[in-house]
DNA sequence: CTTATACAGTGACAAAAGTTACATCTCTTG
DNA sequence: CAAGAGATGTAACTTTTGTCACTGTATAAG
């Protein structure tokens, strides 16, 4: 209870209680799956500890990365939905094993009227997921995939806290839409350029 | 103000007031920049007539294409900025003469709390908006510069409302992020597949 | 009418990315 | 520890896209 209010010490005290009062929390695995294309979404949710990505799925299954959610953060994809319960056009999986507080859709258009920390919240959850796509935009539109690939590494670096990225070639190359043969053969340039070390299921940023 | 009615019929009526009280009209020529890369911006503004088109621009001033608004949208972005006094990350251009409604920013937060219909305006602003970039990533990221050209021609032809596209092959490349050449290579195998005809600054869709 | 100027067509080539086809290598599991 | 599965390395090739160089052509301006 206390560690919701440290990540977000934006909201008001009754805003705090009414979350608390209808919230659930719920603690998930790694790789657990909290939103699927096509799914009607009966509820939004808050991040409060691990990591969540949110990506498309392609005809062959490759996860697409759009964006990484963090503790502190909300789906601003669920909100939407959720406020015209409409279907979702992504997924979204935990990479981690993650705390998520779920929070019943109903409230959601009393909150935004009663309380103005909430409606700033979601507005700038809406800001700050635009300007991803927006980010996401100009890497697959005008960066080729050597310096996509490094943005990547470096976003997945800092997402995780850990300079060394623990993914198989295959999964990156999903994750740009690429193919692990490419992959493979522009880590292996970044490790004749001393920017990358390889290890198995591994790729640590220098 | 009778033709604002039919293009907003979901406001209600104190709201459509405030609107013709505090909305200001403005007629805009073809080609005027209504919003520029880095700019902060004052107001926001609902489309009442004409087209706009909103594009990031790259490092050769190419007006890389996201999406266009038309008369009774209204532009996310300047929502989402103004609401934040914010800097503009993406560029807007009126296409043909346009004729837009201009709202002081400092009424859009009382707006959001007094009138579900404004409410409600903006928060599916943001849910087209935020579809349409997803639209967009697909295209870049899933689809080859032949299938983006047709999506390109026929989404243009629909907001034009007219099968004749008046662009350059140079306008349109510079849209697609592509070179001249390989637009006219794509338009010419298409002509000779009778997709299209091709005219001086024109391609028409068959 | 002539001459710029912007537009369009095209061939040749280069670069980037995707594909195919194997060869290795490194874990895990029985 | 042997076998199989998954992961990685790599060469050869194709496809797609971008670039360069040049030609022709329509249109507008003088």
């Amino acid at each position: 209870m206390e560690d919701i209010k440290a990540l977000f010490p934006q909201f008001e005290t009754e805003l705090m209680n009414e979350i608390i009062a209808n919230g659930v929390i719920k603690n998930l695995p790694a790789g657990e799956v909290l939103m699927r294309t096509g799914q009607f979404i009966k509820s939004t949710m808050l991040i409060l500890e691990g990591n969540v990505k949110v990506f498309r799925e392609n005809e062959d299954g490759g996860e697409f990365l759009m964006y990484y959610l963090q503790p502190g953060e909300a789906c601003a994809i669920s909100i939407i939905c959720a406020a015209k319960t409409e279907a979702s056009r992504v997924m979204a999986k935990t990479t981690e094993e993650t705390t998520v507080l779920m929070i019943p859709l109903q409230l959601l258009d009393r909150w935004m009227l009663d309380y103005k920390s909430w409606y700033h919240f979601v507005l700038s959850t809406y800001r700050n997921r635009f300007d991803e796509l927006l980010v996401l935009i100009d890497q697959v539109a005008f960066r080729n995939m050597d310096e996509r690939l490094l943005s990547y590494l470096e976003r997945h670096a800092k997402v995780h806290n850990s300079s060394i990225i623990s993914l198989s070639h295959q999964q990156i190359a999903d994750e740009l839409n690429s193919s692990r043969e490419v992959i493979s053969r522009l880590l292996k340039k970044m490790e004749q350029r001393h920017m990358v070390i390889l290890h198995r299921n591994a790729v640590e940023l220098i």
